[in-house]
DNA sequence: ACCTGAACACCGTTCAAGT
DNA sequence: ACCTGAACACCGTTCAAGT
């Protein structure tokens, strides 16, 4: 998506902006990174980042296009990062497992980035190497192209869309937080049987179950549907 | 979430804005609504609400205090529509799915609100009601409580995660939602066996799957794999 | 070649003044 | 009591001018 205005970096001769700094894509990303990281969200403006990197916002427009592809440039760093000396096993349930719980915990590593960027297609170097893994994975466990790439959808659309939950929830203030978690002890818990007659028969259930996240058990089930559904085309093999 | 700056409608006294609008929180939510639908997302904010009720922005701020208050308002006017006149059928995976498909179209219906309200636990009328409800299903279908527990919120946080993500694609502004689609046409449809060979293998496949949202899949999957499961405990009962 | 600064068309929100 | 209008502190983005 994002494309280069100029020549490689090695190429290129960059003059030092008025406050010295050597402006690259690298250090754009890593500065979004780290105002998202440390100021939340909405501190990321291409006001605010110039001013973090000491250089005029408009210098930025040179290195992305919008503001989205830097967004998107950063999605791709975290990609990066999550699946960086990766390597599969050869037994493709255990694989897909451990990819989904690495995208998982890595969102949860950076919530508010992930929170911003979990859900775009980035056509980026990261992404494509991601993409190209799991279908190998899908492929080689012997689904058919059709179904490799039916379960390649849901499985990463699964781990994106609860990393964006869980990281939304991991990104709220301390007390907000506390507060969400506080409605089942407080709310639920105390329905009366009379009126909520599944609720108060589960209570203590939920009470312990919703304090963590589902992606696990979700997981598991979406790889046992996966299973299932290998089984019955090898059968009718 | 909301609360009301001013006493109930029935003991208000309003003077009509100077265009002749008598504004209230209902027709300042219907004409979000309305904004939103013909406009598309990127058309609410509080001038242009101001404007489409013929009012000044400023006036708004005694109904809500903050803009997230009025999406809030909005989502919560959602689940009512979401939810009223549903009835179970009393097949579980059959009620399960219609469950989980009117709760992804009502949120793609209405993706900006859907996205702000998806993350949170309200423990409000609606929320509740629709707690009692899905537990009712897996209770009555014969899941022992702390497993219908860990179904139901696999369920519910998968209904939850899909509705952000599709629906903060739906949010996305107009340019970006068509370079996102263009995405898989122009960069992975292309790439070389040499390098990719399972995307060059699927590709055709990926062009056409990725372009629909895979909610539908990964629900069907989940439901699948709660079915084996309950036909698991029944075979033990 | 690369960065700057002004300009444009927007935002959300507050609060004193008007009716 | 309720709405208005000005003001404040922001946005993203473009483009001619400066170095």
């Amino acid at each position: 998506m994002t494309e280069r205005v100029v020549p490689p970096a090695e190429r290129r001769r960059r003059r030092p902006t008025k406050q010295g700094v050597v402006l690259s894509e690298e250090l754009i990303v890593a500065t979004a990174l780290r105002l998202i990281e440390e100021h939340g969200a909405e501190a990321l403006s291409v006001r605010r980042l110039g001013r973090a990197l000491g250089a005029d916002p408009s210098s930025l427009y040179r290195y992305f296009r919008h503001t989205d592809d830097l967004l998107l440039a950063v999605a791709d760093e975290l990609i990066g990062r999550t699946l960086r000396d990766w390597r599969p096993t050869g037994d493709w349930r255990a694989d897909l497992r451990d990819l989904g719980l690495r995208v998982h915990s890595g969102a949860l590593g950076h919530p508010r980035a992930a929170v911003l960027s979990a859900y775009r297609v980035t056509g980026r170097a990261h992404e494509i190497q991601a993409v190209e893994t799991i279908l190998g994975v899908l492929r080689g466990a012997g689904f058919p192209d059709p179904e490799a790439v039916r379960v390649y959808h849901a499985f990463v659309d699964q781990a994106l869309a609860f990393s964006a939950l869980d990281a939304a929830g991991a990104a709220l203030p301390k007390p907000a937080r506390d507060a969400e978690n506080a409605v089942w002890q407080a709310t639920y818990a105390r329905l009366p049987a009379g009126t909520h007659p599944n609720i108060a028969a589960t209570a203590r259930h939920l009470v312990a179950d919703m304090r963590h996240s589902s992606y696990p058990t979700a997981l598991e089930m979406l790889l046992s549907a996966a299973e299932a559904r290998l089984f019955e085309i090898r059968g009718r093999a």
